[in-house]
RNA sequence: GGCCCGUUGGUCAAGGGGUUAAGACACCGCCCUUUCACGGCGGUAACAAGGGUUCGAAUCCCUUACGGGUCA
């Protein structure tokens, strides 16, 4: 019998991947990441993180519903040290960044990953809507977008070849109304309207600001608002409350406003009031992790995605050593530094992705 | 002190005799969303005060108050 290491949520998808797995014929071992604590009674009833401690209890419940052991795990070091802090230092440094692209390379696929061979799983399962496939071409394996509106390849772009053959996604292709029918009418879960999680996970009050000013201990380094000319407007609220293509929460000027660029040297922040401004071309990308392709020789068309929620873009991308440069053919809005772009190929499958300059 | 100019929702800001008094930001709901954002829907909320003129005044006139600016 294979084993299988499941990452418990607490949550409606992994709780429905768990299940399918033990009725598919693995032992199951329910596995929950402990990655963050100092939550008050107020803050754990204000919302529902995939990490959070609620989740320990569900998932505890849902394990026992399955029948299956259930183990904490303590993460909290690994989860500061890769993924909290990188990202208090990416805004810092006037970018935006995506802890959860980090979590999952650095904490569910290679810590969790480790742990998982410690307790000879044959392998690791996560209740993501993503595919994992073997390029024709290439032999490589990679992962492609589910055919599921709640498609998540994208956050997953940066795992190796050695992760994708030991991952399984048991609901990777199904919709989420019927994972939910799942779990509440084969196995009767009390989470199965449980609201999908959304925002940080180790961010209450849904205010990452709030949490970058405690993690630092003071205030939020302050500059100025300023036009394309260098013109000042007036103060802002403080360095990592900003992101390229914002409108909202910027002040009241008499017009639309937009953040244009964020120079994290001054802390001052560009705004213009002509929304075309944000729309570029191209863009490079760094720290980059490949898939389908083990490099990129020659230019390549593909179908690019700046953030998460964004629909991909047709594109062209080439490589120069630890940079892939990519020129879309329609100008994109509000490219962000910090953020994960990710290239797919025509059949939905990742062939590399890296993070925005 | 004399002459100008200004005062519209919490904030910025349109409208210069008849408008349900724009829009933006904030705020409150909701949708979207395992990041940050974008986006969508709905809601609360204003003509500095008092007097005129007019069928009708946020719009014209006068006074007062508070801001600016100018001039011996």
């Amino acid at each position: 019998m294979k084993k299988v290491v499941v990452a418990m949520s607490g949550g409606v998808d992994s709780s429905v991947a768990a299940y399918v797995l033990k009725a598919q014929g693995y032992e199951v071992i329910g596995v929950t990441m402990s990655v963050w604590q100092a939550e008050s009674a107020d803050e754990i009833a204000s919302r529902s993180g995939c990490c959070g401690m609620t989740a320990t209890e569900d998932a505890r419940y849902v394990c026992q519903k399955l029948d299956i052991p259930h183990y904490v795990l303590n993460f909290r070091d690994v989860f500061r040290k890769r993924v909290i802090a990188p990202f208090v230092e990416e805004y810092m440094k006037g970018r935006t960044p995506n802890p959860c692209i980090a979590c999952n390379a650095f904490v569910k696929w290679e810590y969790l990953f480790d742990k998982a061979k410690a307790l000879e799983a044959d392998f690791i399962a996560t209740g993501h809507y993503a595919k994992i496939v073997s390029n024709k071409d290439t032999g490589r394996l990679t992962i492609a977008t589910s055919p599921s509106a709640k498609d998540q390849s994208y956050a997953l772009y940066n795992m190796s070849q050695e992760a994708l053959s030991k991952t399984l996604f048991p609901i990777g292709d199904m919709d989420k109304e019927d994972v939910r029918e799942i779990a509440l009418e084969q196995i009767g879960l009390r989470v199965a309207y449980k609201p999908d999680s959304q925002e940080i996970c180790f961010v209450p009050y849904r205010n990452h600001a709030v949490f970058l000013e405690e993690y630092l201990g003071g205030s939020l380094p302050h500059g100025n608002f300023v036009d394309e000319d260098g013109n000042i407007l007036g103060e802002h609220g403080g360095l990592g409350r900003y992101t390229i293509g914002q409108r909202k929460g910027l002040g009241a000027f008499g017009a639309p406003m937009f953040v244009k660029g964020i120079n994290g040297a001054t802390a001052n922040i560009t705004l213009t009031k002509d929304e075309s401004r944000l729309f570029n071309n191209t863009l490079t990308v760094g720290d980059l992790a490949f898939m389908s392709h083990e490099s990129i020789e020659t230019p390549m068309n593909c179908l690019g995605k700046i953030r998460y929620a964004h629909k991909a873009s047709p594109c062209t991308i080439s490589q120069q050593g630890g940079i892939i440069t990519a020129t879309f053919k329609e100008a994109q809005r509000a490219i962000t530094p910090g953020q994960s772009a990710v290239f797919y190929d025509n059949n939905g499958g990742i062939i590399c992705g890296g993070i925005i300059q």
